[in-house]
RNA sequence: GUGGUUGUAGCUCAGCUGGUUAGAGCGCUGGAUUGUGGUUCCAGAGGUCGCCGGUUCGAACCCGGUCUUCCACCCCA
């Protein structure tokens, strides 16, 4: 029986006018990569599941979407442990494979294993899908692409410079105004930890600050306490929640608050280093913003930590993310590798995109002339035409059968070609055809022997 | 994973307190118009009311389950 056919939850299929839309994207993002000096890579849809496992913390093990073995999957599993129903501990013997969670520990996974083959720095990018079995809402899908640009065997400062200057080319090229690059460092957030009397304590203290301008002060201070930090040591972080001024500014204060910490004064000036770079180089429409409480991606940053969130008035979380990692690579086995990265999340930008209408106009336009049929004379003359055109590089399409003028002109429309030729009896006789524009309605008669004056005209 | 929300024609949505044959706009098909689209007019096709079960004389409507959508957590692009 016919069933009501359907697709799993948090994907989606794409319609023509919607790839062409997304290609748009993907363009410009490739194109200002290549600029950059990156080079692209691939690596598989799945991993091991030892690969992958254990690098994004318990909430990231959640989210990984593993694969059952093939065969007899639960002859592996002996009778104790299956009684148990221990997930945790049944999953490694039923599965060994896992879609990919994002394109960063892949890539690690990649370097260690072309050590030999590469030549550092590495400078790769890659696009990829990833895939995430998380709960679905708005610009959240548990399929969708990410954009990467990693570089790694390079600890200069001047990598970080200028993937803020890549986040500003590629928003600029979309006309995407106004999008803020939030700026932050670990050793500036352990310094806080350390300064506070709280160093163990870093992850929930981060985690905590993250949500400052969600929960708001109280509801900060309130979820620290509740994760054991101490009210002196809430006390003592408080300027951070009041933070402001320019950039500049803040990092005054930072260095201030943080001057007994080595690691944290470190974060200062690294950070410092970079506003003042970008400064001096200029952004085109990106702002970037110092933002301590930013603390996304702990598992594996240790320098900087980037976040993008849209021009304000979208509503949207952030559009892209990526920091300094400077020992990714040693949970595979090789040590003192520094990687810096951003990443771009394709689908988010799309639904940006889309809400600002900031598309170009004639994205979707897949057909610059459909040659509309008269019939069997006119029809095989409409495809001579319509090679020649084609010869010439452009989009043209001949309608197939010979219906009805209104039905042709109708699909047309809805094709939104900007040209539609005529060739018809008297056309064919005479050696023309008629080209008419469908934005003004005004047609123009050409020698068929000369279409590259037609041609010229596009 | 937790709590909530949504699902009716291809699309956007109405549908009263449970009551006969479930409606509109847009789109689609045909015609006015066999060589001229967008505007207009006329006609028509199209729905197991997400799915399964229950309550009831009777369910699009109430109840349970399930899938899906979106939202808030968690986390994150």
């Amino acid at each position: 029986m016919a069933q009501k056919p359907s697709i799993p939850k948090g994907t989606r299929d794409f319609t023509p006018s919607e790839v062409a839309k997304r290609n748009y994207i993907f363009d410009v993002v490739k194109k200002h990569f290549q600029i950059f000096g990156f080079q692209p890579i691939e690596t598989p849809s799945f991993e091991n599941s030892e690969t992958l496992m254990g690098k994004y913390g318990d909430e990231g093990d959640r989210l990984i979407f593993k694969i059952l073995n093939s065969g007899d999957y639960l002859k592996k599993v002996d009778e104790e442990l299956y009684s148990s129903k221990n997930s945790t501990k049944i999953t490694p013997k039923i599965s060994e494979k896992a879609l990919r969670y994002d394109l960063t520990v892949p890539f690690a996974r990649y370097v260690v294993m072309h050590q030999n083959e590469l030549n550092f720095p590495f400078k790769r990018y890659q696009i990829q899908p990833v895939w995430r079995a998380d709960r679905p809402q708005k610009g959240r899908f548990r399929e969708f692409y990410q954009c990467d640009a990693d570089v790694v065997g390079s600890n200069s400062l001047l990598q970080e410079i200028e993937l803020v200057q890549l986040y500003d080319a590629v928003f600029t090229d979309l006309k995407l105004k106004g999008a803020t690059i939030k700026l932050n460092n670990r050793k500036i957030l352990a310094g806080i930890a350390e300064v506070i009397g709280a160093k163990d304590l870093l992850v929930d203290f981060t985690v905590a600050l993250d949500k400052l301008d969600k929960i708001g002060e109280e509801g900060v201070k309130k979820e620290m306490l509740s994760k054991g930090i101490s009210e002196t040591a809430i006390e003592k972080a408080s300027p951070l929640f009041n933070l402001s001024g320019s950039n500049v500014d803040q990092l005054q204060m930072l260095g201030e608050l943080l001057k007994d910490s080595e690691e944290g004064t470190k974060g200062v000036d690294e950070l410092c280093f970079i506003v003042e770079a970008v400064a001096s180089l200029g952004l085109q429409s990106c702002n970037l913003a110092i933002d301590v409480t930013l603390a996304r991606g702990l598992n594996y940053y240790t320098g900087a930590i980037f976040e993008v969130s849209a021009p304000k008035g979208v509503s949207m979380g952030s559009i892209g993310g990526g920091g300094r990692y400077d020992d990714l690579t040693g949970i595979f086995g090789l040590k003192d590798v520094s990687g810096v990265g951003i990443s771009f999340g394709l689908d988010r930008i799309y639904l940006v995109l889309e809400e600002l209408s900031l598309f170009p106009k004639a994205i979707d336009r897949s057909l610059d002339v459909l040659c509309l049929n008269f019939g069997n004379m006119e029809g095989l003359a409409a495809l001579k035409l319509t090679t020649v055109l084609r010869n010439a590089g452009i989009k043209a399409d001949l309608y197939p059968s010979a219906a009805k003028l209104n039905k042709q002109f109708k699909y047309a429309n809805s094709r939104n070609v900007p040209y539609v030729i005529l060739l018809g009896e008297q056309e064919l006789i005479d050696g023309s055809f008629v080209v008419k524009n469908m934005e003004s309605g005004t047609q123009q008669t050409y020698s068929i022997d000369n279409a590259q004056e037609f041609v010229a005209t596009l």
